[in-house]
RNA sequence: GGGGAGUUAGUUCAGUUGGUCAGAACGCCGGCCUGUCACGCCGGAGGCCACGGGUUCAAGUCCCGUACUCCUCGCCA
């Protein structure tokens, strides 16, 4: 007598779709088990599937075997169910979709029954990832991830489909190429035919692309994984999707149009947010003088004050020792400046410190400044020229309440802990939420920044992206004589903080590209080894190009509001690189590494 | 590679100066319940306190080490 569900039965309906309109209605709806109230003469199940819920109930008077059956019934548990809509009446639930009707079960099928879950499968889970990630078919259950993981196709269809419109074509590169050293580390896979020798998986399809303009495809793009062996972040997984985009004949502004297009699309069709174009453009120096970084995140101020100019006109006489040693060192001076209306406790100034030197500072000074431009709660008011402190007062804008943190010494260091404290500053004070838009999207280019920087531990320029970059025309008189100074054609696309997408301008001139090498110190031969058919294809009328890699995971990730990229990869790893659910990575038997030739170095002794 | 935080029932956590400290909530099992939607009520099971050493009359608690997880700096052209 039992309804032959799925063969016979078919779902009629989701579990989010019925509403007001369908009572009366026969349907079939097949789902899990969210939730029972069980009250012995009518039992009530809350059925789940991708779409929503959707209240049952199971009463004798209406079907005595079901209901009966129904007793049975346990979270998680999959289930078919067949019956009829009905109102609710004034009964309505307000917090459901499908609030004001429920399904009165004339049948009932238990699919498959379920353990008890190691954790419960709610949107609100206060479960630890790690347990999480153990199970995550069942974490991959939960409402939000669900959502996450349906924007992210969303995201895949629109991309698709905004590129192809734009006449590009989706061409697939490989994972398995040849190792070129410099940029991140590489995953090696062992050949086996080739005994002693190693593929490298691509950390993106970079070479492959720019032989695809050479090749005269024009406008090229694929949705592309990339792998990286280097340490894992919340926003960093060691396998990871891009958005890859390159373009034959075009200008940066070109790459732009393109890529604030496909965005204005995204927002709009998954978030229905209208987005500004064209993004504003920030110069790379600007960047880093204001906030520290190179990927600002620019929903609020807190911006970064130089005051190494200050300092340095002072001297000596400035009263500062540290400061001034820090300058004549050749490092900076940077302040910041929080308003006197957000003041601070002192204990949460000391907590500032605590931050500050886990970002590798060694302390972290402060100034609370008095009514007359005087200096309080300061180490530094004691012995300051009062000069000196007026001038900073004013190139910080400061006004009696505000609290000043100052920052000195290497340049590096300096940024880096001062973009960190703007950030966990603006959090602590309520300017932007500890995760998530807040509904701010600060859209930004970051552009023009230098072709090379100094490698302290060599003592050499090295390429900042990538050595296929192009220099701006006017300077690449300087690549030789003073390589600080060139800028480059490279951009990177940034929101909230977060650099969603960077890519350059490519060099297409041999001439100019000896000469980079050059100034990178990479002999002929050195470069012929390792980009030797690049640098082939590049004699062949190779068209001027360049292109923009975005990443998608971090794009998700955005746009969910999520707080890890964990949150939008269906089966992440760990910080470790590890796979909690499966064991990746796990050992193999020595006959599969004679096989492939390998043999484990021992491992070092603790 | 450096720094920091954490690990106690299935889950989230509490556990004081080392001495009835093996606890709560949710989940689970049994029973009752026809309008719940965080249903309610009664009863019950469940823990090598991450692992290994040490200190002590006595360790969940103190010390050392290991593993795992997370955050962060370096790293990620």
């Amino acid at each position: 007598m039992a309804v032959p569900f799925i063969t016979e039965v078919k779902r009629t309906h989701t579990c989010g779709q019925l509403t007001k309109s369908n009572i009366g209605e026969e349907v079939v709806l097949f789902g899990w088990v969210q939730n029972r109230r069980d009250h012995g003469g009518a039992v009530f199940i809350d059925l789940r599937d991708r779409d929503g819920l959707t209240q049952v109930v199971f009463e004798p008077d209406i079907a005595k075997e079901a209901h009966e059956l129904a007793g049975q019934l346990r979270l998680e548990y999959c289930i078919g169910i067949k019956g009829r809509v009905a109102s609710r009446g004034t009964q309505v639930n307000p917090k459901l979709k499908t609030g004001e009707i429920e399904i009165k079960a004339t049948d009932l099928s238990i699919f498959n029954r379920s353990e008890p879950t190691p954790f419960l499968i709610e949107d609100d889970i206060e479960t630890g990832e790690d347990k999480r990630l153990a199970h995550r078919y069942l974490d991959l259950r939960r409402r939000p991830l669900q959502q996450s993981l349906m924007t992210r196709s969303k995201m895949n269809a629109i991309t698709r489909s905004y590129l192809v419109d734009k006449g590009f074509l989706e061409l697939e590169t490989p994972f398995m190429g040849k190792y070129t050293p410099g940029g991140a580390r590489n995953f090696l896979v062992p050949s086996r035919l080739n005994p002693g020798r190693f593929y490298a998986l691509a950390e993106s399809p970079q070479l492959y692309k720019q032989l695809f303009m050479v090749a005269g495809f024009d406008r090229y793009f694929q949705i592309v994984k990339c792998f990286r062996d280097e340490d894992l972040r919340l926003d960093r997984q060691p396998e990871f999707t891009q958005i890859d985009i390159e373009m034959s004949f075009v200008t940066q502004d070109d790459v732009f149009t393109v890529v604030e297009g496909l965005i204005k699309r995204v927002w709009e069709e998954v978030l229905g947010v209208e987005v500004p174009v064209p993004f504003p453009r920030m110069n790379y120096d600007e960047s880093m003088a204001k906030y520290g970084n190179d990927k600002p995140d620019l929903r609020f101020g807190l911006e970064h004050i130089l005051l190494t100019d200050v300092v340095r006109q002072f001297g000596e006489s400035g009263g500062v020792p540290m400061m001034w040693e820090a300058v004549q060192a050749g490092g900076i001076v940077k302040a910041m400046v929080i308003p006197a209306e957000k003041a601070l406790s002192r204990a949460e100034s000391d907590k500032l410190e605590d931050f500050a030197k886990q970002a590798g500072a060694k302390g972290l000074a402060r100034a609370k400044v008095g009514e007359g431009g005087d200096w309080t709660q300061s180490p530094l008011s004691k012995t300051i020229n009062p000069e000196l402190r007026q001038a900073i007062n004013q190139a910080c804008g400061a006004k009696p309440g505000d609290l000043l943190l100052f920052q000195f010494g290497k340049e590096s260091l300096v940024h880096t802990v001062m973009a960190n404290l703007r950030v966990h500053v603006a959090k602590k004070l309520g300017y932007i939420p500890e995760y998530g838009s807040g509904g701010v999207w600060k859209f930004l280019w970051v552009v023009n920044p230098p072709l090379f920087e100094f490698d302290e531990e060599t003592n050499t320029w090295a390429a900042a992206h990538h050595a296929f970059t192009r220099p701006h025309d006017e300077d690449v008189p300087h690549l030789l004589s003073d390589p600080g100074r060139v800028k480059c054609y490279r951009y990177d696309v940034v929101l909230n903080g977060f650099e969603i997408g960077g890519g350059s301008i490519r060099l297409h001139d041999p001439k100019v590209q000896a000469e980079v090498f050059k100034a990178l110190g990479i002999v002929d031969e050195d470069a012929r080894a390792k980009f030797g058919f690049l640098l082939d294809a590049l004699k062949f009328g190779a068209p001027p190009h360049g292109g923009i890699a975005l990443g998608m995971d971090r794009l998700a990730m955005l746009l969910t509001s999520a707080e890890s990229l964990r949150d939008v990869i269906p089966f992440p790893k760990t910080k470790t690189g590890t796979d909690m659910m499966t064991g990746a990575p796990g050992d193999v038997d020595d006959r599969q590494l004679r096989e492939i030739h390998v043999r484990p170095a021992p491992l070092p002794q603790k």
